[in-house]
This record gives C-alpha cells, sequence and structure tokens, in this order.
DNA sequence: CCCGTGAACTAAAAGGTTTTCGGAAACGTA
DNA sequence: TACGTTTCCGAAAACCTTTTAGTTCACGGG
C-alpha cells in the first residue's frame, strides 16, 4: 500500500519544470523541447504516475464513462450483449458502470440518479426481453441507447434481434430440404419474440404457399412443454416432417420425446431451435439446428452507436439485427 | 437534453445564499436555519440539482466505486458472483466498475490501471475458475478481494466454495441412502475443482470405512463426456449402486445414458451432480440432486469483506464457503 | 456601555488536471 | 542598437464541491 499517489506537481517538482510543461510533455503536445519531455516522462516512470480521472473529468465534463443499466444481468440475453459492449468500449478505453435494477422501477430510478451523479456520457439499457419498455430518456442529458428490449418511445434509438426474419431463414430451410408438413411449437403468447416468430413462419410459409401443419402451439420456454408438445403432436398429426421451435429449450425437449416414441430426428422430423444456447444445441441427439440472434454482435454495434449518439450523431428508430442460421444435425439433409 | 447541469453555485444564487451554506443545507448539516435549509431544498429541486461526483470525490478521495475485475463474466461461475457483488454494493450506494480482461493478462494489467486511474476505492477480482491465479495486489494501494478463485499470495483475501465439503456432503447423502458402491465420474485433472471434489469423495469413503467403487473417471466437462462414462461404467462395472458426477452436465448425460440402458435411476443408480445449473439439473429426467455452490453469496460475501477491507479491517487468507446440498428425484429415497 | 456568547452565515482554500495567455530568452534582420 | 520572430516555459484560471476559519449580528449579563 503506497502512502501516497503521485500528482502532476509531484511529477513536475522531480523533473524541476512548471505543472503546465508537465502536463503538456505528459500528454504529447508541443511547445515541450525533447530533453525535457524525456525528464518528465523519466520522473512520471520513477513515481508510477497516474493522472487522476476524476480530475481531469471534472475539468472536461467528459468522463469516459457509460452506463450500462440492466433488469436482468443474470439472463441469457443480458450477458452476451454487455460483453459486446464492454468489448467495444474496452477498445476504446471507456469504462462500464454496471446496474442491475432486478426489474423494480425504483431501484432503476435510483440506479440512473447515481449514474448521473457520476457524469456518464451516456447509457445503455439492456432488456430482459424484447417487448418494449419505458423510455427513460426523458431530459436525461445524456444519450441513452436500448438493446435487446427497445423503449417505446420512438424518439429513442433502440437495437432488436430481427425475429421475424429469423423465422422465415428457419422455415425457409426446412423448405429448402423439402418439407412441407412444418408444425411450429412456442413459449407464451405475452412474448413479443415469440409472436413475433410466429408471423415470420406464416410470411414464409404463405410465401411458398403453403399453409402450417395445425396450429402454433403456445406454451413454456422449457424442455419440458416440448416433451409435452411431441407427444401431442405425433399423436394428433403423425404426418408432420418438420418443427419449427421457439427456443432451444423447447426444441430440446422435444427431440428427446420424439426420440423416445421411436421416430428420427432428421429422417422422420427435422428440427429447429432458436436462441444458438450452446449447453443445450450442442448436447442434444442430434444437436440442433437453430437460430442465433448475434447478441453479442448487437451488444457491440449498440456501444458503437452510443458513441456516434455521444457525439451528436443518432439515428433515432428501433434498428433490427440480422440473425443467423446455424445449421446441425437435427436438419441434416435426409437426401 | 437540458444545455447545462446546474451546480451548487446555481441554487445557491436562486435561494440567495452563499454555495457554503447551500453545501450544508443539501447534506443535511447544523448551523442552517430551517427556513434558509427550504428555500435552498426548494431551489435544488426546482433545478433537478444531482451533486457532481467527480468533484466531491476529488475532494473527499474516496470515489464510492469499486472495480470488478473478471476473466470470464460469460462463464457460469462469474455472473452470479458479480450479482452478488452487485447487490451488496447496490444497497450501499456504491457503483460497480466492470471490466472483462478475457483470460489475457495484458488486457488485465490494462484495466487494472484504468481502475486505478479512476480511483477505485476496492477491487473485486473473480476467477474463472478455483485454481491459484496472480496475484494482482502487490504495490496496488487499494484493498482486493479474490472471488471463487484465489490469489497465489497468502497475504490476500479469497473466497472459494469447499469443494471438499461439498464432495463429503454428496458421499454422505448416499450413504446415507444405504449404497455402498459408489463410484466417482468427474472434469479434467488439471482442474483444482476436480481435484477437491476428489479428495471429498475419498475422506467420506474412508471416514464410513468404504472404498470408492473403481478409480476415478477424469474427463471433460460435457454431457457426452457423461454418457461415455456411463457406458463404460455399466459394463466394466454393473455393480455400483450410485454415481457421484463432477458437474451437472457429466450428470445430465449420465443418466440419460443410463436410462437408455434400461437401467432405472435412482432405483438401480442414484446419481448427484454438481454445481445446481438449473437448466440441466431441474430438466433432466429424472431431476438432478446436486450440489450448489451458493456463488451468489458468496460474491454478496466477498463484497461485504471488501467494504470492510476499505475500512481497514480485512482478514488475510482463503474463506472456503460451505456449499449445500439440493435433493431432487435422482437419489429419492429407494426405500 | 462593554464584553462575551451563540447562531447563522460567508470567503477562501483545497483537491488534481488542462488550457490559455503572457513572458523570457535567443536569434536574425535592418 | 532596435525590432520582429520563434521557441520554450510558467502563472493562473477553470471545473465543482466540502470544509475551515472566520465574520456579522443580536442579545444578555455585568
Amino acid at each position: 500500500m503506497a502512502g501516497r499517489r503521485a500528482t502532476i506537481n509531484d511529477v513536475a517538482s522531480l523533473a524541476g519544470v512548471s505543472i503546465a510543461t508537465a502536463s503538456k510533455a505528459l500528454n504529447g503536445r508541443q511547445d515541450v523541447r525533447a530533453s525535457t519531455r524525456q525528464r518528465v516522462l523519466a520522473a512520471a516512470e520513477e513515481l508510477s504516475f497516474q493522472p487522476n480521472a476524476l480530475a481531469r473529468g471534472l475539468l472536461s465534463g467528459q468522463t469516459r464513462t457509460v452506463g450500462l443499466l440492466t433488469s436482468d444481468s443474470a439472463g441469457r440475453f443480458g450477458i452476451p450483449v454487455l460483453l459486446g459492449a464492454e468489448d467495444a468500449f474496452g477498445a476504446g478505453e471507456m469504462a462500464v458502470l454496471l446496474c442491475d435494477a432486478r426489474g423494480d422501477a425504483i431501484r432503476e430510478q435510483h440506479h440512473l440518479r447515481a449514474l448521473l451523479s457520476r457524469r456518464v456520457d451516456g447509457l445503455i439499457v439492456v432488456g430482459e426481453s424484447t417487448n418494449l419498455r419505458p423510455s427513460v430518456s426523458r431530459d436525461l442529458g445524456v444519450p441513452v441507447v436500448y438493446a435487446y428490449g427497445p423503449s417505446d418511445d420512438p424518439e429513442d434509438v433502440s437495437f432488436v434481434p430481427d425475429d421475424v426474419g429469423g423465422a422465415v431463414m428457419a422455415v425457409n430451410h426446412l423448405l429448402a430440404l423439402g418439407r412441407r408438413r412444418i408444425a411450429h411449437v412456442t413459449g407464451p403468447e405475452h412474448y413479443k419474440a415469440a409472436r413475433d416468430r410466429v408471423a415470420g413462419v406464416k410470411l414464409a410459409l404463405s410465401e411458398a404457399g403453403l399453409e402450417q401443419a395445425g396450429e402454433t402451439l403456445w406454451g413454456t420456454w422449457s424442455q419440458r412443454w416440448g416433451r409435452h408438445a411431441a407427444e401431442m403432436l405425433l399423436m394428433a398429426q403423425p404426418e408432420i416432417d418438420a418443427v419449427f421451435c421457439g427456443s432451444d429449450q423447447v426444441a430440446a425437449g422435444f427431440v428427446e420425446a420424439v426420440r423416445e416414441r421411436g421416430r428420427r430426428v432428421p429422417d422422420d422430423i427435422a428440427v429447429i431451435g432458436y436462441d444458438n444456447w450452446e449447453v443445450l444445441s450442442t448436447e442434444t441427439r442430434p444437436a440442433l439446428t437453430t437460430v442465433d440472434m448475434n447478441l453479442e454482435l448487437l451488444g457491440r454495434t449498440a456501444a458503437q452507436h452510443l458513441f456516434a449518439a455521444i457525439d451528436g450523431r443518432a439515428t433515432p428508430g428501433v434498428h433490427r439485427m440480422p440473425c443467423q442460421l446455424v445449421i446441425r444435425d437435427s436438419t441434416a439433409s435426409s437426401a
């Protein structure tokens, strides 16, 4: 534990110059003789001088710090976004202040004040679902970007995965494999993600001039529901040749139950999941073809956009980020 | 977007007092007449004044901010610790600066300098495994607490799960159920977590005067390995009546393969996992009895200890936090 | 009337850095 | 010598808040 931290004053004294000169030397400014600069740099090194970011921030008004406000940092979705954001910032010497509101509006307000009093340069708000969430941007004084869960104010900037497009890709992949009797099993109807994926299914099928095999089966995001749905479906519509599941959890339960009933995946029934949650998608048998929402990229993009917004170049609206199909054995070509 | 933020100067002017009086009124200090205090508070409210934490920190030398340095925030283990820490801090008006070094020492050094220059009051270092990791505390000038992955310097403060104790609990549970031929399947030997759990198994068995059924099977932390181990074990030692697996992933693969071979869990073979990773442990059939390391509590404890260390009351050494057995169907009483 | 006391308030310093502006020295030109 | 130019350096202000050390005023006791 060093007693007191070295200040630029100490550096200047040791180098035998004024603090103004020391500052210029350290920051690579003009108007310093090369030999003087060397002396200052050597002094700073010797004292292991680290400029005080508080003093600097106080003066410049820029803290080079952003807040990351999440409702659910433990969740499947917050983390990759957080990682991508931290990645984008880290490269540029930014720091991230992390706050978890735990879904509580009071707590969120509390954290917001704390972040503002720390004079963050900007804010990323990460939602726990793709449902609209209340805006926090009103009169905040700093730019805000929403990731995963979009703001309900169209003037705000939001980045969300293109779930409609993701579902279209999934269904088109099944169609390309020659499957024609395609069912859809998904999570709760109050999730916009589930509704969007249903819309994508309808869209892709109607463009192909086909009907969905049976009604959409709404349930929960669980393996249990996937198993249950498989049993119902094999009973009621044994003729289906493909199923698109609204999540990898549902798909994992689905393939397990199908396998136990003695039907083969993908030969009899091809299965596609959603999320590319690797602990599930790569460990089921067969491994799951699934839609990856590229959340880390989404987070990174949101962070980069926040930079732009800090510089005054914001592009309001909801930006939909493309998903990506990850093909594994559960839809391997049955040629 | 408000133009400029209100300062205490603006508040003082509006209230018609000096900034010293305004400061005292806002901070609830003495020597301010009640009516004056009211005027100041009203002015602050009107201007929606937020004190500048930078100026305050510059003066007091306390930033009320801690750094959280992780090697692996996406991992299974970093997140709960992070959550627990954020929880403990959040309650006390602390803020958390999050840095992810991605396992890169250079990057870690870089983040360390950034945190120091921001004058954090303390630091939590979260490891990605329970293996010893290099200390960062040397001449740092701020207190550091290590969570999950302990420091190699015994003068530092570390909090780790008691894996030996966790394994003892697991084996004792199997013994209490009357099982006597207990095998152990775990992950790679270079994980201290795996070695500690092996030590716990030996300890509990020798106290009961028993031998482990066969050698410990070392593998990877995957379902694939769990399935493979089950096949080997059922072939080589069909008489075993219980298996303790080194992780839930291994256990999930294990029960699946056992079930496919027509043996019953828990009737023929009881199975215990480790980690209580709920997406696996509650969704296997049967649901897994498993050891929970209470990581969120560990994180919270580390954070609370950091407070103590900031106040100069540190307790060096490695603190082992007790684990907890979560009993589910994979060891249901076979009475 | 003088002085001491206490209440309520204020001026100023401190904290560390960056930036602006002015000053000094050195040198060249008329 | 007088003057202009260039190069290098330093004094001081600015950022915002808290705290210290007064200052002012009213009032009561002697």
